[in-house]
DNA sequence: CATACTAGTCTGTAATGCAAACTAGTCTAT
DNA sequence: ATAGACTAGTTTGCATTACAGACTAGTATG
């Protein structure tokens, strides 16, 4: 039962990977705050080549996962909105990362 | 054109990721497949743990997509439903797996 | 004044994922 | 023989999602 049931459980790992973190669009999101550490509105926007409207509402869904900071200020009369993972952000990125980093050290292909 | 423009990084590959193959319960079923080569639907509605109606519309989906191939016949008048990878769904899993994997790799965390 | 730009939010919609209900047939026990 | 349980799925309905375009609100410029 040794390489069999291995497999099976590094498989089974794959039903329960975080879907808010999973998303396309904001693992990239992610991945920039990961980096920079802090972004706005517009730097997101140019990075990720997402629409306005789906860049919010995927911010909005971060956000309310707990996983994102939203400081809206103004810089001279100019809204602007700051983004900064949450600590739980960070750990969810970097626990997702880990998943799946494992996930394909065992899958084929 | 200068060659900065082409250090393409690896972030902006997740924004073309194959979603048909992102899906974690059709990475789970594809994985199975790579690795069985065939397998029946009670097989993988066992390994999944997926419900019928929601593993049925998965295979669906792949089987539109062209990745899996849908042979359904009888075995002592019970019918069966065999599943496998087509070429293409081989080398879409394949080639999504080699690309999280480079993703992965460059990603922080 | 108006036109363009910055900075977003709101709204409508098509697609998705999911499970429960349903179909169709077989096997078993009474 | 027929009720009940099981096999093997498909269909249906619903709630959520992702997405983009329309819209709001204010600022800078000619």
């Amino acid at each position: 039962m040794s390489a069999k049931k291995k497999e099976a459980h590094a498989l089974q790992k794959i039903v329960d990977i975080n879907r808010v973190v999973h998303e396309p669009a904001r693992l990239l999101i992610l991945s920039y705050l990961y980096v920079v550490e802090s972004a706005d509105f517009l730097f997101l926007l140019r990075q990720t080549n997402l629409t306005k409207g789906n860049l919010s509402s995927h911010l909005m869904k971060l956000e309310k996962a707990g996983y994102v900071n939203v400081e809206k200020n103004f810089v001279q009369k100019i809204p602007r909105t700051l983004l900064s993972l949450t600590k739980e952000g960070r750990k969810a990125f970097h626990e997702y990362s880990q998943r799946m980093k494992k996930i394909f050290k065992e899958l084929p292909g």
